[in-house]
DNA sequence: TATATTAATGCAACTTAGTTGCGTTTGTCA
DNA sequence: TGACAAACGCAACTAAGTTGCATTAATATA
């Protein structure tokens, strides 16, 4: 697991400030499970008696996301999620309560890709699978 | 390729009735390469002097969606896509002029399914697979 | 071919995620 | 401790999608 302290350190040495919204927000994803939306991290740090303006939340994962320390995460619904950047891997997603499972494929793409970018003249940047169903609590 | 007036005796077999909405709905996305959003379905109609409420198209997709017709495909922004229901494939969607390409897959991803629902006991119903980069004119 | 039934439609008002402009606050370093 | 830019908050906005309700029109049948 990352932690929330030595990201900021880093951010420290290259000019960026610690403040409360960014040391939270990173604290709070590196100890989740899950990738979180905009909307659900409010809520969690409203919890915390933090609560930080949307306009804030979403400019600082700009932030972050521009400094490749979260990625977004993308499902079935129309938000948009992060995660603090991991090893490439992917989501069992429940249809029923919501709840993301990461997830590592045993079997490769790569292959797959570099045939598709040559029958296609297509370069690829990257590929989103996930799964969608029932977890072990919802069948 | 499907055709709009086959779907629309099926349906009308079924109780359901003709109109011009769901005529040209049909005919528009059975000659399309790629999944349309609404948005984007209004404003191709509209070039065919047919302007349907949004709200109209948005019920007829989704009944659409329940005779299993359509389908809805998610990819990199927030607007959800529909498409004629055909056999399963996947999508190369460019990231600059947002152009859509179906592909099949080589590999199958079955034999993981099977070890990751046994593994998570999670019943997966399906799976989302899209690659994102730059098509042969925007690279 | 007139009529009844109900599928289909349109409109207005709403919700929710996300964005933009702009003025203010605050963390950090000299 | 003061200067400067990073970070912040607020208000107003956009765009996709939803809901309630009253109206229109496709079709079966009389």
């Amino acid at each position: 697991m990352v932690h929330a302290p030595e990201i900021i350190e880093n951010l420290k040495r290259r000019g960026f400030r610690e403040t409360p919204v960014r040391f939270r927000l990173l604290e709070l994803l590196s100890n989740s499970s899950t990738p979180l939306s905009v909307p659900e991290i409010i809520g969690k740090l409203s919890q915390q008696n933090l609560k930080p303006n949307k306009t804030t939340l979403y400019r600082e994962i700009d932030f972050l996301m521009n400094q490749d320390i979260l990625v977004e995460v993308r499902l079935h619904d129309r938000k948009k999620r992060y995660e603090i950047t991991q090893q490439h891997h992917h989501h069992l997603v429940c249809l029923k309560c919501d709840s993301i499972t990461d997830i590592k494929l045993k079997q490769d793409l790569g292959r797959e890709e570099t045939r598709l970018a040559k029958r296609f003249n297509f370069a690829i940047e990257r590929h989103a699978l996930e799964f969608f169903g029932y977890c072990n609590n919802c069948q």
